[in-house]
DNA sequence: TATACGTGGCA
DNA sequence: TTGCCAAGTAT
C-alpha cells in the first residue's frame, strides 16, 4: 500500500458534494434499461431483483448496452429465476448465448447459478466478498451487484468510472496501473446513501456525457469540478498503456451438406477459444505464412469446392478462413451431428462459424437473434 | 503483471 | 479500411 498516491495532493479530502451533484443529475437524466428499477421506485423501497442485476452485469462485461438488450429479454423470458436457469441444459444456455461473445461468461453463468441454488438457497449472498467468490464475478461485478441490488457502499469501477474519475482528478498514471488509485478516488467521492444509484449514475455519465471521444462537457454536472476540463484536454484521459498489434492467422472451414440439406457440425473442445461451442469442421488456425488451407487438409475426402473467404477479428488475432463446400453422403464423425439447414440458427454457433456457413450456403443463417 | 478471451458499431 | 471501443474475468 503506497503511503501517498501520486494524485493524493489533488484530492486531500472526501468529495461528497461531487457525489450529490451526480445523484441530482441521475434523478433527471438516468437511462431506462430493461434490468433497472427507476430511482423513484427505488426511493419508495423497491429493490432491484439480484438475479436480473447479476445476469445483466455478466452480459454487459465488455459488451454494449444495445447488444445486451435482446439477449437479456430472451434469457429472462425463458429463465425468469436463478432456480430455472440452474435447471437448464447447459447446451441450451450456450445456444441462447451464441453471438454475444466471451463464451466463458455463459459457462460460468451456469456454474454460478448452480452454486447459488445449492449453497445459498437460491439467493445471492449479500456481501462483496461472498459475491466475488462466485464463478464469473470479479471486482467490478461483485461491487456492482452489492451496490445496485443491496445498496452496499462498494466502489464500482468499470471503464466508464475509470474515464470519469481520471478526468475529474487528472489521474496521470496509465491504465491498468491506475486502477487502485481510481478505486480510492471513487471511495472518497461516494455519498453515504444511495450506493446503487451512485454507481449507475457514474456509468450513465460515462456512457452519455463523459464519452471516450468528444465528451459533452457543456452538459456535465461535474463541469465545475473537472480538473481535466479546467487544465487541459479531457480526451487526454484516461492515459493507457500502448497496445500490441494484432497478429494474423488463417485456416480453412468445411461445410458438408447431406442430400436433404442438413449441415455437419461438431462440438469444439471444452477449453480455449470458443470452448464448447458448435463449429463446422476446420483446420487448425495457424500463423498466416505456414497455414495449409487447401482441400488436402479437409476432415475427409469429398468434392470440396471453394466458396469464398471469411474474415473475422478476435480480440487478440484476426482470422482469414477459406471456406469449402461439398455435397456428401450420410456419415458419422467424432463429436459430430447433422442439423437441418432450417434449424441452423438454433445451434450454439459463434459468429465466425455463422459467417463461414453463410459463405458456403447463402441465406442459411440470415435469421437474426431478435427473431430467434 | 500480462495474456487469452468475441463481437459489432462507428469515425 | 483500420483502429478504437463497450458495465471484465480467469489464470
Amino acid at each position: 500500500m503506497p503511503a501517498s498516491p501520486p494524485t493524493a495532493s489533488k484530492s486531500p479530502c472526501p468529495q461528497p458534494l461531487l457525489g450529490q451533484k451526480l445523484l441530482d443529475w441521475y434523478d433527471r437524466h438516468h437511462r431506462d434499461l430493461p434490468w433497472r428499477t427507476t430511482p423513484a421506485a427505488h426511493a419508495k423501497g423497491e429493490r432491484a431483483d439480484p438475479y436480473r442485476v447479476w445476469l445483466s452485469e455478466i452480459m454487459l462485461q465488455q459488451t454494449t448496452v444495445e447488444a445486451v438488450k435482446a439477449y437479456f429479454r430472451k434469457f429472462t423470458e425463458r429463465w425468469p429465476t436463478i432456480t430455472e436457469l440452474s435447471a437448464a441444459d447447459p447446451d441450451d444456455i450456450m445456444k441462447a448465448w451464441a453471438g454475444l461473445g466471451y463464451y466463458s461468461r455463459a459457462r460460468n453463468l451456469k456454474k454460478c447459478a448452480d452454486l447459488v441454488v445449492a449453497a445459498h438457497q437460491g439467493k445471492f449472498p449479500e456481501s462483496e466478498a461472498a459475491l466475488k467468490a462466485l464463478p464469473g464475478i470479479g471486482d467490478y461485478t461483485a461491487a456492482a451487484i452489492a451496490s445496485i441490488a443491496f445498496d452496499i457502499p462498494a466502489a464500482v469501477v468499470d471503464g466508464n468510472v475509470e474515464r470519469v474519475i481520471s478526468r475529474v482528478f487528472t489521474v496521470e498514471t496509465p491504465l491498468p496501473a491506475a486502477k487502485p488509485e481510481i478505486r480510492e478516488l471513487v471511495a472518497a467521492t461516494m455519498p453515504e446513501a444511495r450506493a446503487g444509484d451512485f454507481a449507475q449514475a457514474m456509468m450513465d455519465l460515462g456512457a452519455t456525457i463523459c464519452t471516450p471521444k468528444r465528451p459533452v462537457c457543456l452538459h456535465c454536472p461535474l463541469r465545475d469540478d473537472c480538473l481535466a476540463l479546467r487544465q487541459t484536454d479531457p480526451e487526454r484521459y484516461p492515459l493507457k498503456a500502448p497496445k500490441k498489434e494484432r497478429p494474423s492467422r488463417q485456416g480453412a472451414a468445411f461445410v458438408a451438406q447431406r442430400s436433404d440439406g442438413a449441415v455437419l457440425l461438431r462440438k469444439r473442445p471444452s477449453s480455449g477459444l470458443l470452448a464448447e461451442m458448435a463449429e463446422v469442421p476446420t483446420t487448425a488456425w495457424t500463423a498466416k505464412q505456414d497455414g495449409d488451407t487447401s482441400t488436402n487438409s479437409a476432415p475427409f475426402a469429398a468434392a470440396w469446392r471453394f466458396s469464398g473467404q471469411v474474415k473475422h477479428v478476435f480480440t487478440h488475432f484476426e482470422l482469414r478462413l477459406d471456406v469449402y463446400h461439398a455435397s456428401v453422403p450420410d456419415m458419422v464423425i467424432q463429436n459430430g451431428w447433422w442439423t437441418p439447414i432450417t434449424e441452423i440458427h438454433e445451434e450454439a454457433l459463434p459468429t465466425v462459424m455463422k459467417k463461414a456457413i453463410e459463405a458456403a450456403i447463402p441465406s442459411a443463417t440470415k435469421r437474426s437473434i431478435k427473431q430467434a
